[in-house]
DNA sequence: AGCACGCCGACT
DNA sequence: GTCGGCGTGCTC
């Protein structure tokens, strides 16, 4: 009999397992993935149990003080997940462990303060805030941390506690709180009877007053219709009868009460008409064959789905979930932005009635625990959401389906442990055995890399289906406008992607226009308002802070030695480069034409707005961008607004590349094209190619066609070229070479490691000590001088009055260096997002 | 994470 | 002189 457990605590920055003494008790209960109380250095604190082992490191190890959950909290996968996590990111098993806890389940130590004694008026004088401490003790009684920390804010009183503690004045206790969620039950009644003998009860048993009798028939036949028990509330609403009316009925031996587990739903006021799948397009033909045999075999490569917005990815995503259903196991969805895209969650649930779940972080606790525990008994086969639906247990999972791959909010970077969604979807695919099928309109030139490679399996849909003939004709006529529609046998029509025009803005300014707007965008502009139609105005704003560019030739201000662009840094009036850290003086005159005209972009879409005011003053102009959506269901708000044509021009940032169709919008004016292409970091160009793709492909999204115009000082750059070509191959070839040139991903692997303090000195002084660690480490394990870029500010070198310095490891194998390191006080990225 | 311990500057 | 700031080490 194993009579330890190795458990893992719930803390974010604890990094290894501890052994406890299991009570006889709890002898037979306690398995792997249960939750349990135990004791950690004068806390307690919430665990998870790896593994039961015969002998414990230390010699008296202390006793698990409780089993917290009735069934394991995490399933056999969950725990081998939560150890690939913590190998894959470098970060702490316990931090990986808290995902798969549902949070209102997780609990965090707390502190329970009470007073014993009041003070002795010839003891020892107390400090101020020992006094402030007492006071409250004794208006309010006992006092939680939490409490305290409401009450005297930014006051150290964990240190003043210690010190009354000694007087003997207090007492404090260390306790969990309760989890926050438990289930929600309903009562329900059930025939105790044979339906059959319902009719045979006689009157006499139900009462003496006719119209009681009425009414206790009335639920006996309502009990009768029904094999299973009945919500009490549902009892009441159809007859009229009252709870002493269900009691009689109990008494009288003919029902009997019973509670019953009500699931806490998302999608319960959802409606969603059920329906069936549509004939696929030859090219969905063509895709489907290729995967639906694969899936009969077991799980092998992943496949990735390369097919621009609306060539029907999603109804390939549909086949797949049917057909894994049909193999009785379960499918995850997980979509990014879920909260933000309804449509996707009815489009599914119309097809998978009943079968649907959701997830994501926006729902109440409730919601989520109950959906937890519905995919983990196997009760939801359809799982849909956001990247930490990876983390809701699935123990039948059959296939992972991943849209839109490549978007970033399939990283965390907010918290750790700072995983990717793709590569952990993966590895949960291997460890339960589940088809993985990734979608993107735009993959990442890393995942890009590994299709061509032949690691993931390339399918490609290369066209655009507009409409179904039956619903563009019913939106056509809702619009009244007319609508040339090809011949009547193509139920199914093509879209062409829109035209795209480059504008040269060197050249504007020279022919003396040196305004925002080029002539050719304000002509359309004034051509789309005259037919009464919708034009969207693109700004990235991500970028358009601190390069250095000519407005009179377009040159941008780069390092000499590796070709990045220089940042501005105001404080020091100093351009950087983020490479390599060469710095020089900002210059008077552009280095390549001698012009004056260079500055530093200082455009944002406030600032454009009003000068698109000013041009078109007839004109209903909306502003989306993060400032505007600041408030709840703004996003929503102000695309409602839009599509009902309420306002004309929608100028926005980066939040436009998705969203609804717009089939009113003509137009799609890019304002500067290579802002963002400028950023110091080695995926700006992908994530520049992916956004003007994206957003020229909100144009033409209806019958009515479209154009997009793009404004560039920089019309010669491939990335522009190509985004303006919409050629995925050719941009993907070009950086990919200047990937290779730069030693970026995917020929090397990025650790980012990041230090943060108050103090610059500490921080420039604290990265230097971490980069002589690294090249000791790396001498001890008998590697070549480690590839470091830094340690250098980072771009944005001071967030909320702290400064942020950086190194950044390339190597083709970074992790086990970065295991040597002392990195307690650093945020350790591996393959890192950005470099900012 | 949070607690103890030990070292330092600021103020009674 | 001590209060209370913070850096460091440890938790079965």
């Amino acid at each position: 009999m194993q009579h330890y457990a190795n458990v893992s605590i719930n803390l974010n920055q604890i990094d290894r397992s501890y052994h406890y003494a299991i009570p006889t008790d709890l002898l037979d209960r306690l398995q792997p993935g249960a939750l349990v109380k135990v004791p950690f250095n004068k806390q307690i604190v919430q665990g998870v149990v790896l593994d039961l082992i015969d002998h414990p490191e230390v010699a008296n190890p202390l006793e698990v003080m409780e089993l917290l959950s009735d069934d394991t909290v995490l399933t056999p996968a969950q725990l081998s997940l939560a150890q690939w996590l913590a190998q894959a990111c470098a970060a702490p098993l316990g931090a990986c462990i808290s995902l798969m806890i549902p949070s209102g389940l997780s609990q965090r130590a707390d502190l329970r303060v009470n007073k014993i004694a009041d003070p002795q008026p010839g003891s020892a004088e107390l400090s101020p805030i020992q006094k402030r401490i007492l006071k409250l003790l004794t208006e309010r009684g006992s006092l939680t941390a939490t409490q305290l920390e409401r009450a005297l804010p930014k006051v150290n009183w964990r240190g003043s506690l210690s010190g009354l503690r000694r007087q003997g004045l207090v007492r404090m206790e260390n306790y969990l709180p309760p989890p926050r969620v438990s289930s929600r039950m309903v009562r329900t009644l059930q025939l105790s009877i044979d339906p059959r003998s319902v009719p045979l009860v006689l009157d006499e048993a139900l009462g003496s007053r006719p119209e009681t009798i009425r009414r206790r028939r009335t639920v006996l036949e309502l009990l009768a219709a029904e094999p299973f028990p009945m919500d009490l509330a549902w009892i009441y609403a159809q007859s009229k009868a009252s709870y002493s009316d269900l009691k009689v009925l109990e008494e009288a031996g003919l029902a009997h009460f019973n509670e019953t587990e009500a699931w806490r739903d998302p999608l319960e006021n959802i409606q969603a008409v059920r329906s069936s799948p549509p004939q696929l397009t030859p090219d969905q033909q063509a895709v489907w064959q290729t995967i639906a045999p694969t899936m009969d075999g077991p799980a092998g490569s992943p496949f990735l789905l390369f097919g621009v917005t609306g060539s029907g990815k999603t109804e390939i995503y549909l086949k797949a979930v049917e057909k894994t259903l049909s193999q009785g196991k379960q499918a995850l969805v997980m979509v990014p932005e879920i909260a933000m895209t309804p449509q996707a969650v009815r489009r599914f649930m119309a097809r998978f009635p009943n079968q649907v779940g959701l997830y994501h972080h926006k729902l109440s606790e409730g919601e989520r625990y109950d959906t937890w525990r519905r995919a983990r008994q196997g009760d939801l086969k359809v799982l849909i959401g956001s990247r930490s639906a990876l983390f809701v247990p699935l123990p039948d999972l059959g296939l992972i389906v991943l849209d839109e791959c490549d978007h970033e909010s399939y990283d965390e970077t907010e918290r750790l442990p700072y995983y990717h969604a793709v590569e952990t979807a993966q590895a949960l695919c291997q460890i339960q055995g589940a088809h993985l099928l990734l979608g993107s309109a735009t993959p990442r030139v890393t995942q890009y890399y590994q299709a061509v490679q032949g690691d993931w399996q390339l399918l490609r849909l290369p066209r655009r289906v507009l409409a179904h003939r039956d619903s563009l004709m019913s939106w056509a006529a809702a619009q009244k406008i007319s609508v040339s529609i090809p011949p009547e046998d193509q139920s199914v029509i093509d879209l062409e992607l829109p035209e795209v025009q480059v504008v040269d803005m060197r050249r504007e300014l020279r022919e003396g226009n040196p305004e925002v707007l080029s002539r050719p965008l304000r002509q359309a502009l004034r051509e789309v308002l005259a037919a009464n139609q919708q034009a969207i105005l693109f700004l990235n704003r991500k970028g358009t802070a601190s390069y250095v560019f000519c407005r009179e030739c377009g040159f941008v201000l780069r390092c000499p030695r590796d070709d990045q662009p220089l940042a501005f840094h105001q404080v020091r009036s100093a351009l950087l480069c983020h490479q390599c850290g060469y710095q020089r003086h900002m210059p008077e005159k552009c280095p390549n034409c001698g012009s004056r005209q260079i500055r530093q972009l200082g455009l944002g879409t406030e600032k454009l707005e009003e000068l698109v005011k000013s041009a078109f003053p007839q004109a209903r102009i909306l502003r989306w961008d993060a400032e505007t959506t600041a408030a709840k269901d703004a996003h929503e708000i102000i695309l409602s607004h839009f599509s009902a044509h309420r306002a004309d021009i929608l100028i926005g940032t980066q939040m436009l590349a998705k969203g609804l169709d717009l089939p009113l919008v003509t137009l799609v004016g890019i304002v500067l094209a290579e802002v963002g292409l400028n950023l110091p970091d080695y995926r700006a160009a992908e994530r520049t190619f992916q956004v003007l793709t994206q957003v020229s492909g909100r144009a033409g999204r209806g019958p009515l066609g479209g154009r997009v115009i793009l404004q560039t000082y920089e019309p010669e750059n491939y990335v522009i070229q190509a985004a303006a070509e919409q050629d995925f191959e050719t941009f993907f070839t070009r950086e990919l070479e200047a990937r290779r040139a730069l030693e970026y991903p995917p020929f090397t692997r990025l650790v980012r490691l990041e230090y943060r303090h108050l103090s610059e000195e500490k921080c420039e002084q604290t990265a230097h000590e971490m980069a002589a660690l690294l090249r000791e480490a790396a001498a001890r394990l008998g590697q070549p001088q480690p590839n470091l870029i830094g340690p250098l500010p980072c771009y944005y070198r001071k967030t909320f009055g702290t400064f942020r310095w950086q190194i950044v490891l390339r190597s083709a194998d970074p992790l086990p260096l970065i295991r040597q390191l002392p990195l307690r006080d650093w945020r350790v990225e591996v393959d890192p997002p950005n470099l900012l």
